[in-house]
Formats: C-alpha cells, structure tokens, sequence
RNA sequence: GGGAUCGUAGCUCAGUUGGUUAGAGCGCCUGCCUGUCACGUAGGAGGUCGCGGGUUCGAGUCCCGUCGGUCCCGCCA
C-alpha cells in the first residue's frame, strides 16, 4: 500500500474515488461501536471512520489506536451524512471507510498534548522539538519561511543575483560582536571564527567581478541572546557593484513587497524615508515605529526660560527637556500610573519624570507647577502640541537619554492605550546613520555600522575635524518599528579605508594583520559597490505573527545557548580535547 | 555581568497565617457506549513538591545557596 493522495486535498469531487492516506492519529473517537479517528498530514486533516459492521479487522485495528500511532489506509471516499459536515475543514465534508489498514508503527504517550503546546513550557516543547514540529501552528511557520524564502530566491534571481557561498570556517574579526571560535587541529594555538556576517566576503567577491551576489547565510554572533535574537541566525545577504543608495532602495523593495506577499501581505512601494536625526528627535529611536502618532516634543526653549530650577539646568548645561503628548488622557492616569512610568524610564537612565495634566478645572502635576508660572505652562502645553483633556510627560537629560526614554515610553504607552493599528503595515528607510559613536568602555570611536561603510563625501573633512558629526552611507529597513535590515555604501577606495581605520584607532600594521587582504583588493581595481543584509527570522516571525524568533526556526536555542533536544553544547572526550591542543580548567569543566 | 519572574502528577495549574493522608482539569490505563469532532460515561493508576543546606516539634509553604526556563538591561560593528 502507498500513499496517494493528502488529506486536505480531498473534497466533495473527490467522492466515490479510491484513495489511499497515511499520517499520525491526530484523535481518536470510539464511540464503542463506530470509531472515528482524525489523520493528520502535513497538508491538514481527514476523518476516516470504522464501523464493525462494514469491516471488522479495520475496526479491530482501530480500536488499538492511539495519538500520534502512524498508519496507512485506502478505500473509498464518501460524503458525511447530512447534519455532521464540518464546513470549516477543506476535507469537513467527505470521510473515509477505510477497506484495509496497516498500523506503521506506534507512539508511546506523550510529553506534551499537541493541542495545549501553546501553553506548555518552551524548554519541553524544544526537547521534543520532533513532537513540537507536527503541530499545525509550526509546519505553517517552516512552510511559511520556505515560500518567503523561495520568493526572496526567484526575484534575486530574476535580477541578476547570483548566490554564491562563502565559508563557515574563517577567521576572527576585532570589530563587532564576539566571535565563536573553532580551533585548529592542523595548526596548534591557532582558531578559526565562524562568521558574524559574509561582509568581507561578499565585497571581496565585488572586487571579483560578480557584481551581483546574494546569498541566504548563516551567521554566528556569540552575544547573549533575547526573543528575536539568536547565536546563529539567518541573512538575505545581498551585494551590487556600480550602484548608488537608489538601486539598493529600489531591489530592496522589490524584493520585499515579493516576500511580503509570499506570506500574504499586500506592501506598497516605495518605502517611506526618514533621515537618523529626523527619528531620534521625533521618535526617540532609530527604528521608529509609525502606526501611530505621539511624536516626541522638545520643549527646551520653553525649560530655559522656566521657574523650575531642575529644568532650567539641565537645559543650560547641555540637556533637553522632551516630552510626549497622551492625547485625551487628563484623568485617567493615576498617581500608580505615573509612578511606573517613572521607574520604567529610571531604568533606561533617566532622574526622573514630570507629568503635567490639562484639566477643565485647572492643571494638576507632579508637583512641578508650583514652580512654573502661568506662561511658562501655556508655554509648553504648546510646545508639547497638548490641548484640554491632555495629559504630557516630560524628562529633562542629555539628549541622548531623554531621546530613548520617551522613545521607550512612546513605544510601552501606544501599547497600553491600545493605540497602534495592527492592521497597518508600515516599512521605511531610516538614512544618514552618524558614522562613529564614541565607546566610553573602550575610549575610543567605533563604527555605527562597520567600519568599510563609506562616509557621506561631503563629510569626508569631518573624519579628522569632527568625526561624530561625519554621517555614513548606512541605511536601515524598518517594518512596524522593527529592524529587519541594514546596508551600506562601501568604501571603494584604499586610501578612504584607511582613514576610517586610523578614526577608530585601527592602525595600519593592525589593520594590514586583520584586513590585508581587503586593502590587497581595494587597490586591485576595486568597483564602487554596497549592499544590504535582512533579518529573515526576524522577518518570518513578524509575518507569522510569531512571539519570538525561535517559533520560526526548527531547531533554536535557549536562552543559555543550549539545545534541549541535543543537549548540546556538551563536554568531549579528553582525546578530541587533545587533538586540538585543548585544556580546560579543571573547576570550570562541565558536567559530562 | 545585572534585574525581574517561574519551577508541585506526563501536561497546565491550585495548595490559606508553617499543621495530620498534597488536590483539580487534561492526558494515560480498564469497562460501557453506532454519527463523534474538546464525544460521552463509570472506575483506576500516577508525586524525590527542581536540587542541596538551614530555621522549626513540624517545611510544598520561611531563610540561604544552587541548577534550569522565560522576559529585560548591558552586550548584539
């Protein structure tokens, strides 16, 4: 007996055909006499029913079923009797009597019922990943990542794109995230890195003539991990030579709109854009989040000239005083409300926190208007875009902390008040990135991006002068307030690379040791080029409406790094340790 | 590295100010049941209360430590 057909592909024109099933035992109903048993396939599921008097030996075989038992079976398809159809399943109005059954191997009880995994523990489910993986849920969110995945393929490839792999083993890098290291049996002392992205590999390969390279790559980032971050995960990496930010916008969006749609979702394009300063300023972040409102407001002009010795302070010394508008809100927050809003924003750095509330009978406040003159509250409720009924928040800091507090508290009270329309879709460009940010732990200036992103050319004289101001040829794809990608134009040209090296203390024999090969290229007739990499799991769990990442991921790890079903990582033999030239401190060894 | 939170039956959870024999629903096992679809129904089995230590006449409950899960801060060019 073979499979012939899957389940949900029957239906009522199907009635009257020989067909042959196979799959789990989703449920089993024995009713003492009929038995009706529900089988599960990948494509969905179909009731097939035994009834005693129409063939004993199925119904034999039936009875000793039992979830997630694996059988086979054939016969006839009929329609169900009126007043039993389920209009709701593809198959709901056909079953099956099977004329022969094979039982194809049994399952002993399970960890966890397949049904209430949304409610069991995630370490259980990933031990049993294999169980975890058969339910519905999980096989939409694999087949979901494939069309995404198999569409983001078809259109680079419709472009001219070529995927081209580039090695897992290779070697460690002094910028960016910690690397994972793999040590070297050949070659004692000696490690390779597994990559935190193919970025030098794939401007390598521009310089190689390939002009267009994409690949769907895997990278490894040993930082701790969060719900939408893993150790390794997964980049549409992609790389053009003789192009400008435009033609990245444009195959970016391309690209996109056909992924989007693989998962049903209607995007339109161009995408919105929205310089780096624009979004700090009025979003308080750099991925804003615009389905809604509730921009940010400066209201340091109005603290300068204050009565309130706090505001007026920081403001003369360099700060600002922002504040954001809860529109309609005089009233309804109570003092408990406010106060976790004080504590939530302490946590990102801020002092503290004032309220100021716009009510009929009057102003009510943090205890901040006794301090304020009628003029200097009239002066911000405007400032702050606030009318009658308003309720403002405000902090006064350096800019940058009040630019992320009220970033955050934007993002914590649109949630709250239920204000953001999960039915929008907004996708955007955030450009100019600032090029370096200065490291207070490490003293001295980092890339925002990497440091092969090319400089803004009007800003090339800042790199010496004023290098926090020299803004980059960076740009980041944002989606509902999400990262999901982020690119560059690259340096094409040796002398500018070095320059960059040399601003973030990166000297020239340090940088030959760790880039040599990508100076050797970049005086080798080096095309201008640039590209982009996206998130995809983070883009697949956003298009599920997955909670976290490792719903679209088959095998994740845990928040530790570990696999529960593997039980990896794991000790090794003394030997293996040995052949690699491998000790391990004795208190800091693992349990084997 | 730090903060929060969780850990009791196979699963999800309840368990009062510390008090006798630790409960429920689902699942599992057995019986009955011919149109179920969360089938119904009667009965039954199933517990190292994560682990270690402490306080106490007495600890699932209080304290300390530890292990593991989750969320967050830092980190993630």
């Amino acid at each position: 007996m073979k499979r012939d057909t899957k389940c949900s592909d029957l239906g009522e024109a199907n009635i009257g055909q020989e067909v042959c099933v196979a799959g789990w035992v989703n449920v089993r109903r024995d009713l003492g006499g009929l038995i009706f048993v529900e089988l599960r396939d990948s494509s969905g599921k179909l009731q097939l029913v035994a009834d005693p008097n129409i063939n004993k030996e199925a119904h034999q075989i039936f009875s000793n079923l039992r979830s997630e038992f694996v059988i086979i079976a054939k016969g006839k398809l009929t329609k169900r009797p009126e007043g039993t159809q389920k209009a709701d399943q593809s198959s709901g109005t056909v079953e099956l009597y099977p004329s022969e059954v094979i039982l194809l191997n049994t399952a002993a009880p399970l960890a966890f019922q397949l049904d209430q995994a949304a409610s069991v523990d995630e370490g259980l489910r990933l031990k049993y990943r294999f169980l975890d993986l058969r339910r519905p849920e999980m096989q939409h969110n694999l087949r979901t990542r494939h069309n995404v995945t198999n569409a983001i393929r078809m259109y680079l490839d419709k472009a001219g794109f070529i995927e081209v792999e580039t090695p897992i083993l290779t070697k460690a890098t002094p910028e960016g995230a910690r690397d994972f290291l793999v040590p070297s049996r050949l070659n004692p002392g000696a490690w390779y890195a597994l990559p935190q992205s193919p970025q030098l590999f794939k401007q390598t390969l521009m310089m190689s003539g390939i002009e267009r390279y994409y690949q769907i790559a895997r990278c490894f980032r040993d930082e701790d991990l969060r719900a939408d971050r893993q150790p390794e995960f997964t980049q549409v990496d992609m790389e053009m030579s003789f192009i400008d930010e435009s033609d990245i916008f444009a195959v970016t969006e391309g690209l996109l709109k056909d992924a989007f749609a693989a998962a049903g979702f209607e995007v339109q394009i161009p995408f919105q854009r929205m310089t780096y300063e624009e979004a700090m300023s009025k979003y308080g972040a750099d991925k804003p989040d615009l389905r809604f409102g509730m921009e940010i407001k400066d209201l340091s002009s109005a603290a300068k000239t204050c009565g309130f010795k706090v505001f007026k302070d920081v403001v003369e010394s360099g700060g600002v005083l922002k504040a954001i508008c809860l529109e309609g809100q005089a009233g309804k927050k109570s003092r408990k409300d406010f106060d976790a809003y004080q504590d939530f924003a302490k946590e990102f750095g801020a002092k503290g926190l004032a309220f100021l509330e716009f009510n009929e009978g009057g102003v009510r406040s943090s205890g901040i208007d006794k301090h304020l003159s009628p003029e200097d509250i009239e002066k911000m409720k405007e400032l702050a875009g606030a009318k009658q009924g308003d309720f403002i928040l405000m902090i006064a800091s350096p800019d940058k902390v009040a630019a992320n507090v009220m970033g955050r508290l934007r993002l914590k009270i649109a949630e709250e008040l239920g204000i953001i329309d999960e039915n929008k879709h907004v996708l955007l460009w955030v450009v100019d990135f600032p090029l370096f940010d200065y490291d207070e732990e490490e003293k001295r200036m980092v890339a925002v991006h990497h440091p092969f992103t090319s400089p803004r050319l009007d800003d090339l004289d800042k790199l010496k002068t004023d290098p926090l101001a020299a803004r980059a040829r960076a740009y980041d794809v944002v989606y509902n307030g999400v990262e999901i990608g982020g690119g560059s134009i690259r340096i094409h040209d040796r002398g500018v690379q070095e320059r960059v090296f040399e601003s973030i203390g990166l000297d020239l024999a340090n940088a030959q040791e760790k880039f040599g090969f990508l100076l050797k290229a970049l005086e080798s007739g080096a095309p201008p080029h640039g590209g982009l990499a996206l998130g995809l799991d983070r883009i697949i769990m956003l298009l599920t409406g997955s909670k976290s990442i490792r719903d679209v991921i088959a095998f994740p790890k845990t928040q530790s790094g570990g696999c529960p079903m593997t039980e990896a990582p794991s000790a090794v033999p003394a030997e293996q340790l040995k052949e690699l030239h491998l000790t391990v401190k004795e208190k800091e060894k693992v349990r084997s």
